[in-house]
DNA sequence: GCGACAG
DNA sequence: ATCTTGTCGC
């Protein structure tokens, strides 16, 4: 048997492998639940707190929250990132009172060297509709989107668009959207940006990122 | 060999 | 990610 979640980054890479290949970019899911999902660090990096926050769509109404502290056991090493939040987030979402039809990630899905972020990870894992959104790019190169709001171009790597640089707000840097697991890359940007409402960052993810630095306080006081 | 490098 | 106050601008 394999572990779900090991501790070797060579272990790690040898999962991120059969992972990948089950990965689906495409579809145009229609959910009714979102959660979002991030994570926050304790100021010595020994305790991650993941944080799940579950949205109703389209009318964005914040309908439950999760959190749950784990120790931080896998190092950061960039295109091994699902391997440190991952346990924390997913814990996160399993203590939601019911289970989201579509998860947002902070981080990239198929905008990654072997085409696996965590957001594909966490949707082939959990086998729920993923999509990655993220601050900036790990691999390839993006042109630069519209000066407008819903603006978008291509994140170019290998010869291939593997997720978009996304205008979520006018006179704000652009957001990176990739594919998690089943949906395509317009209707991860199309839903991206119907989470996106007077901020950069998509609502769902704004809301767990909260939740996380929320939890990381109180815990850091008692 | 020299950078680049999600959070 | 995290350490950190005020401050410039829409």
């Amino acid at each position: 048997m394999h572990a779900v979640w090991p501790d070797d980054p060579g272990e790690a890479l040898a999962l991120q492998a059969r992972l990948r290949r089950r990965v689906v970019a495409r579809g145009a899911p229609t959910p009714a639940l979102v959660a979002g999902l991030d994570a926050a660090y304790s100021r010595d990096g020994a305790t991650v707190y993941g944080a799940a926050v579950l949205f109703s769509f389209p009318g964005l109404e914040d309908v439950d929250e999760a959190w749950t502290a784990c120790e931080a056991r896998f190092p950061y090493v960039p295109g091994l990132f699902a391997f440190r939040e991952g346990p924390a987030l997913c814990a996160a979402l399993e203590r939601l009172d019911r289970t989201p039809d579509l998860i947002l990630v902070h981080g990239h899905g198929t905008a990654h060297p072997r085409r696996c972020g965590i957001a594909s990870h966490l949707g082939v894992l959990l086998g729920i509709p993923s999509i990655g959104v993220a601050d900036r790019l790990l691999v390839g190169k993006a042109g630069e989107p519209g000066a407008e709001r819903g603006a978008a171009a291509p994140v170019c790597f290998e010869g291939e668009a593997v997720g978009w640089a996304v205008r979520t707000r006018t006179g704000a840097r652009p957001v990176y959207v990739s594919p998690g697991h089943l949906v395509g890359h317009a209707a991860a940007v199309d839903l991206v940006l119907a989470m996106s409402v007077g901020y950069r960052r998509p609502e769902p993810l704004r809301a767990a990122h909260r939740c996380a630095s929320v939890a990381r306080a109180g815990m850091t006081k008692r």
